[in-house]
DNA sequence: AACACGGGGGT
DNA sequence: ACCCCAGTGTT
């Protein structure tokens, strides 16, 4: 690799992106970008970064805070044991480090939400450390550079791109030898129709001297998704309605939404009937029936609108009552904001 | 090694 | 539909 990798560098230079994390050096920023972007495309997470820097301003702002304050910023971009994760990592940080980033592999390594790629994007970027940093692009780059029929992630795979990057990282650019490799993989090295002929990789590249970068990687099959089917209870009494918080299941951990039970698929009975004490006093605004489309899930899920008074409402500890109007602070999942936002657009129907 | 964990965008 | 994304933690 070591002729091509001025070639490398040089093209980096000219043909970085301009992202908002890439005009920094601050240890923080860069640890909050790399927890957004994991499993996260860089387009959707550029406006999540802003917002999140702009209202959590160190690690010792973010152990300070209330952790529904951080999953708000967080709510709509999925994964939130990543923001749980971020919570623990600023408390450690900010007292048992001082409020600082380690400038050391295996302690950034150590903390919570931060695995082999995280750590050594982090120690690299930030502190030039010589570690390799394999996400999806740098695995799909190794794979077709060192012509590895592995399958993509494996122990294998992983073993041999990582020794061989550690082999040739230059010592003293590792940060950016490991942004350009990425770079590479995320706009030249693409998944289909990788743009060789542009690559300043290619005339070392076994893949492509070998004309087979369109059979590399090598990809484990996927899951097919499985189906679950859910009743809400949209329930509005005298200006309030009633939130659950998620917490010992799952999926969405720590965020609110409405009470809610799991159902066969054909049920269409009434589900409710015991958490409210007369339902022929109860009015159904509306049944309303949506598909949630998850990675390894799809959830069909009916909600019910409805209405009466406080005193026809079985009091649980479960659920958190709450006004109407307020609901905007609490931080809640996609398929909760698909319910709500129904409200601001049927202000007017004949 | 396999699985759970969100949501969005490209083809 | 299916694939993949600047992956990590648990089983």
């Amino acid at each position: 690799m070591d002729r091509v990798i001025p070639d490398l560098l040089i093209w980096y230079r000219q043909n970085a992106r301009d992202l908002p994390w890439r005009n920094t050096q601050d240890p923080y920023r860069i640890w909050v970008s790399e927890i957004i972007l994991q499993q996260t495309r860089v387009e959707q997470g550029k406006s999540f970064y802003m917002n999140f820097i702009n209202n959590f301003h160190d690690f010792c702002h973010i152990a300070n805070s209330p952790e529904d304050s951080i999953l708000r910023v967080w709510q709509g971009l999925g994964y939130y044991s990543r923001a749980r994760n971020m919570i623990k990592t600023a408390e450690i940080i900010c007292h048992d480090f001082g409020g600082k980033m380690p400038a050391n592999h295996k302690q950034i390594l150590s903390l919570p939400g931060i695995g082999a790629y995280t750590a050594a994007a982090i120690a690299s970027f930030a502190f030039g450390l010589p570690h390799a940093a394999l996400d999806g692009n740098v695995r799909r780059v190794g794979s077709r550079f060192l012509g590895l029929y592995e399958v993509l992630g494996s122990k294998q795979s992983d073993k041999i791109i990582t020794e061989y990057l550690e082999q040739h990282i230059p010592i003293n650019e590792a940060g950016e030898f490991n942004q350009a490799l990425i770079e590479i993989g995320a706009t030249v090295c693409k998944p289909q129709k990788p743009d060789c002929h542009s690559c300043p990789l290619s005339k070392q590249c076994v893949a492509y001297q070998k004309n087979t970068q369109n059979e590399l990687p090598v990809v484990a099959r996927k899951k097919a998704p499985v189906n679950s089917y859910l009743d809400y209870m949209w329930l509005e009494a005298d200006g309030y309605t009633w939130l659950t918080k998620r917490d010992n299941h799952g999926i969405w951990k720590g965020l609110y939404e409405f009470p809610s039970k799991t159902r066969d698929a054909e049920t269409r009975n009434f589900p409710f009937e015991d958490w409210i004490i007369n339902p022929e006093y109860a009015s159904i605004l509306s049944v309303k029936e949506y598909k949630h489309q998850l990675t390894h899930r799809t959830i069909y899920a009916r909600l019910w609108h409805l209405s009466t008074s406080l005193n026809n409402i079985v009091n649980k500890n479960e659920f958190t009552r709450i006004e109407s109007v307020s609901i905007e602070a609490y931080p809640v999942h996609r398929l909760m904001l698909k319910f709500i936002e129904q409200k601001e657009t049927t202000t007017h129907h004949d």
